[in-house]
RNA sequence: GCACCCGUAGCUCAGAUGGAUAGAGCGUUUGACUACGAAUCAAAAGGUCGGAGGUUCGAGUCCUCCCGGGUGCACCA
């Protein structure tokens, strides 16, 4: 039985005995960790609860210690499954139930389950349900490099993915590209009217950088500073820009065309930094398709049927469609609704994204047609959405109509994504808000310092700042490749240091190895609403609480087993289980070990709180907090050399499932953890 | 002006559902490699949890007000 099972056996029986005995239906039973082990292993402050509804409904006040010993005896009465798994109970404190498990059963019991972890896999399936779940994530607009600010968003969306599915959860990944909109524009702007390019000559400058190991995405970068330079310098070009787009948006032209161009290579280099990290996509939703399948249209006749959106005649908004959203109050009786259809007739950006939303799960009679854009190393495929139907061996998987969608998208997006799950809400009662769920976050700044290292020349005002905000237009910002590459020259060098006898093939894989997990772990240790001031002696950490830290103790961990024999784990199996007075005399005295195997314990609990709250940085706390706990064990105890057979026994099991917590928890950060570094 | 987020150690951050003595990392000081790997470990110093009220057995956490910082609030995308 692992200890969360038990908890909630726990909590069942408390119910059943308050119930009987107090008379008092308790909502939900709190359980918490003592703040120390030898306060016992978990602590329930039922009884405030109790004395509280007792005083609420009779008055008559009732001390919480004396109703803490009352429950204390009733619990384990006759209760021979919870009896073979706890110890004792303690009354502490001002009335906590402190319940002690037996150590040795629960060592036993999670030796098997680690056992068993293979048929993980198979519960897991088990568990895939019909409920289908969409994440979107990355999303970057496809006119330039990707920097460090996409990286977050990225590095939460497929960290979260990786959470569900280890769930059992049936997950699809999508990567919206707006690959028409103002942005691309602007790259074309530059390539046009700047360079004087057309398309063949665009195509040849992308030969031709190619051969200089320049990458495309990167000259995009800097043509798309000096456009928006440019546009500041001759006002004629704003004229350019909006022919452009229309023209984009219209499709079908040259211009269209070589958008086209520029919008894929951009969006094939993102995805190819994406793979550096590990992070992949299903299906890449291009918003020309939105356009060119009427998408929006469909949309739109489908709100008018449903009378969620109307046709102002007169006020500011006159001749416009707008989503009233009268839950928000404002002084003047439409100020707060949303206009999807401007006057001229064309569609604000949140009318496309509620259309793509409503495609999303399910409630648009319409969908896209698909073709393979992109096959990974080891066969797995990128889908992308045509206008055309395409003739494919391949069989297409069945994109949309989930139950529940995560945009990942940052902080700054709050009020129109609060709008598009309140447009859908109004479209579909029976979906609710609870169908659209924005995974937020705060954006990566850069800390004036930081700024001033890329070769940025600050104002006075700019100087005193917390904080810089990142600009594509301003080619402000730390190029995601950029920093990878960075951290992958410091991880050499340190690999190099430390094993100059290994291949130089070798070397550069552990490198690539640390740098992703230093990157992703500094990442996610941030809790979603921190504002991460991007500082590069942090990022490139590799001390403290680091991705590193935590490879560098499973890799100390692995070195163990290594050394071990054969069948040594599974013969400390047995000894342990066979042995239960030793392990237990061991056990009981020595409290490191026990924190350890419990904190190891409870990886499942971490995963169910960390997508309940919709927080990475959960799991990212409790693998660094595994690790520290890991190393002072370590530190502690020497396994290999250990002569009592028992106490060996009860090290290597302990060490063991630890080490497959902490690389389970790695995993699921996309961090994996190097034969030696 | 309105809405949302933030304010915790010198710095950067954790403290979900109110719970026992508010914790990490960095930095500072001191100590530990003849060891299953020192990218590590041990120890010390460091706090009126922005301020003031309130709710209650109990508040960093909930409520009100104030101060300070951030982000949104387009017929832009």
């Amino acid at each position: 039985m692992k200890p969360l099972q038990l908890q909630n056996l726990l909590r069942k029986r408390i119910f059943e005995v308050v119930a009987e005995r107090f008379g008092v239906q308790l909502e939900q039973i709190q359980a918490e960790s003592p703040p120390n082990i030898k306060l016992g292993d978990l602590a329930f402050p039922v009884a405030f609860e109790i004395a509280k509804k007792i005083k609420q409904t009779s008055g008559e006040k009732r001390n919480p210690r004396e109703i803490a010993e009352n429950l204390k005896a009733l619990i384990l009465d006759g209760e021979t499954s919870l009896n073979e798994r706890i110890e004792r109970i303690e009354v502490a404190g001002a009335g906590y139930l402190n319940v002690f498990y037996n150590r040795p059963a629960m060592l036993a019991d999670l030796a098997r389950d680690f056992d068993a972890l293979q048929s993980l896999e198979t519960e897991q399936k088990r568990r895939l349900t019909a409920e289908k779940i969409c994440v979107e994530h990355t999303s970057v607009n496809p006119n330039k490099a990707a920097h460090v600010g996409h990286l977050r968003n990225a590095v939460l969306g497929d960290t979260f993915v990786r959470l569900l599915k280890s769930q059992g959860k049936n997950v699809e990944v999508q990567n919206y590209i707006d690959n028409t909109g103002v942005q691309v524009a602007d790259v074309v702007v530059g390539f046009m009217h700047l360079e004087k390019m057309d398309l063949n000559a665009i195509i040849e400058l992308d030969k031709r950088l190619a051969e200089e190991g320049k990458s495309f995405d990167y000259y995009c970068w800097d043509l798309y500073t000096r456009v928006g330079q440019a546009y500041q310098a001759e006002e004629s070009l704003n004229e350019k820009r909006a022919e452009v787009l229309h023209a984009i948006e219209e499709g079908g032209n040259e211009i269209a065309e070589l958008a086209d161009y520029v919008a894929t290579r951009n969006v094939r280099c993102i995805l190819a930094t994406m793979e550096r990290l590990g992070i992949r996509y299903d299906l890449l939703a291009r918003e020309s398709e939105i356009l060119h399948l009427k998408f929006w249209q469909r949309a739109f006749e489908e709100m008018k049927r449903r009378n969620v959106i109307r046709y102002e005649t007169e006020g500011k908004n006159a001749g416009c469609w707008v989503m009233p959203l009268d839950a928000h109050e404002g002084t003047e009786e439409h100020d707060t609704d949303k206009i999807l259809v401007r006057s001229n007739g064309t569609v604000t950006y949140t009318g496309k994204d509620i259309a793509y939303q409503m495609w999303k799960l399910g409630l648009l009679d319409l969908d896209f047609n698909y073709e393979i854009f992109h096959t990974y190393d080891d066969g797995k495929k990128v889908w992308v959405t045509t206008s055309k139907s395409v003739e494919t061996d391949e069989e297409t998987p069945h994109f949309g109509k989930n139950d529940i969608v995560y945009n990942v998208i940052d902080s700054r997006q709050s009020y129109p994504q609060e709008v598009v799950k309140r447009s859908i809400a109004a479209i579909s009662p029976e979906k609710g808000e609870r169908a659209s769920i924005h995974l937020s976050y705060e954006m990566v700044a850069l800390s004036p310092a930081a700024a001033e290292e890329l070769g940025f020349v600050l104002s006075e005002e700019e100087k005193k700042r917390t904080f810089i905000e990142m600009s594509g237009r301003k080619g402000l910002g730390v190029k995601a490749d950029d920093l990878i590459n960075l951290l992958e020259e410091k991880a050499l060098a340190e690999v190099e240091k430390r094993h100059a006898d290994l291949t130089a093939e070798e070397k550069k894989r552990i490198a690539k190895t640390i740098a992703v997990g230093a990157l992703r772990y500094f990442l996610l240790k941030y809790t979603r609403n921190t504002v991460v001031v991007f500082d590069f002696k942090e990022a490139l950490s590799f001390d403290g609480e680091s991705g590193v830290f935590c490879q560098y103790s499973a890799v100390r961990a692995n070195s163990i087993f290594r050394k071990l024999e054969q069948n040594e784990v599974e013969k400390a199996v047995q000894i342990v289980r066979e042995e239960q007075e030793k392990t237990a005399e061991i056990l009981n005295r020595e409290d490191d070990i026990w924190a350890l195997l419990m904190l190891a314990s409870k990886l499942e609990e971490t995963i169910d709180n960390a997508v309940n709250l919709a927080e990475p940085a959960v799991l990212a706390k409790y693998c660094f907090n595994l690790a520290r706990n890991f190393n002072l064990f370590y530190h502690n105890h020497r396994i290999i050399s250990e002569q009592d057979a028992v106490k060996r026994a009860v090290l290597i099991v302990t060490a063991d499932v630890a080490r497959r917590s902490l690389i389970k928890a790695l995993s699921l950060m996309g961090i994996e953890v190097p034969e030696r570094m």
